[in-house]
DNA sequence: TCGCTAAGTGAACATTTGTTCTCTAGCAAT
DNA sequence: ATTGCTAGAGAACAAATGTTCACTTAGCGA
């Protein structure tokens, strides 16, 4: 049963309206979109997909995507050493990023980063950090700590048996709490989206 | 104009079927999902809601969530002694990473980065970019291009009409290409993810 | 060339959809 | 109490839904 061009066209399109609206559309709809004039066309295809994986249905009928839906195509190569070989483009394997970002979704919070305090770290405003929530953490872990009642994202670390938070940019002390340090959670993920 | 308590009852409801499905159900579901008897009134929640920012509809007048939707504000957490000041800023729901990143699924590759010539851009190794792939781009945008058969991560840039590839660190060289720069997309996001 | 298969068309169908209407119950303020 | 207001119930409705059927077309191998 090999997955058909026409069909991972087809799902190309049904992600990409996905993406767009969140949903999947009705059937007169997905006509337009997938570029078919019957709806039972539709149909047909909609089942094929749902053989291959990328689709389900609710107790209801209703259509959704599955987790396959949501998995994007990873470059082998890498960048910038590797062999392109960018004519095959072969050996694109699968990637789900939400589940490689946020493996434990109940304990994740995603945090926008303000300020360059961790500009050496690759950290910049207007990124979002992934924070798993946890009292715990161990030096050199990025964490995000309450401090004077405000979050602040710093790298933890610890000098004579007590911690403090290191800023990642000289132009920022380094912050040595008082009493206890309050973890708010430690970074795992960094997410950036360039323009707009 | 308050928001109503049991409005954001109904939201959550609404946000929990949303995340074991992917999409939201019809009335008849709804009624059941939101705990009332009557069509006419999910019809009366669902406009209040949209009223409130947290739905929309198709141009086919299909209920989607926006953004509102998936948002999820810090101050819902848990947080150790004290209010901390989040400037209003609320955090995104784990699912909405992928749409958040990859607006059009059909033409986004991830491409694992190796190497640290982009460092300067906050760009390191091990990061993945997410790029969407195309022939054209603006100088000052990142782009992946294919220089001597190899794919490499750079700034775009032009000068005296001709195009180059910009690093962003002080050890690695400007590359004037020699014919036609080839290039293989646009860097439209990054993801990064810490420790194992 | 002949068939065979799979993909897409188009019409018909009973259901279900979402909307609109009126009506009732609860609540708040006076 | 009485008045107003809103949330929700319930019925009625046209319109749209998804499925099924028989039919056409295109591609492929023998």
């Amino acid at each position: 049963m090999t997955e058909s061009t026409k069909d991972a066209e087809y799902l190309g399109l049904l992600q990409n309206y996905y993406a767009a609206w969140h949903s999947l559309p009705s059937y007169n709809r997905l006509c337009e979109v997938l570029g078919l004039a019957s709806r039972s066309a539709v149909s047909k295809v909609l089942n094929r997909l749902r053989e291959a994986g990328f689709l389900d249905r609710t107790p209801d009928a209703m259509w959704v995507p599955t987790a396959h839906f949501f998995e994007r195509s990873l470059a082998a190569f890498h960048v910038p050493a590797g062999t392109p070989d960018h004519a095959g483009e072969a050996g694109v394997e699968a990637f789900a990023v939400d589940a490689y970002l946020i493996p434990k979704p109940s304990h994740t919070t995603l945090v926008p980063v303000k300020g360059d305090s961790m500009i050496d770290a690759g950290i910049f405003s207007g990124d979002i950090a992934v924070v798993e929530q946890r009292v715990a953490a161990q030096a050199g872990d990025i964490v995000v700590a309450i401090v004077d009642n405000e979050f602040t994202i710093k790298t933890l670390d610890m000098e004579r048996g007590k911690y403090l938070l290191r800023p990642a940019n000289p132009a920022y002390p380094v912050i040595r709490p008082r009493g206890q340090l309050e973890l708010f959670g430690v970074v795992v993920g960094l997410i950036r989206k360039y323009r707009s």
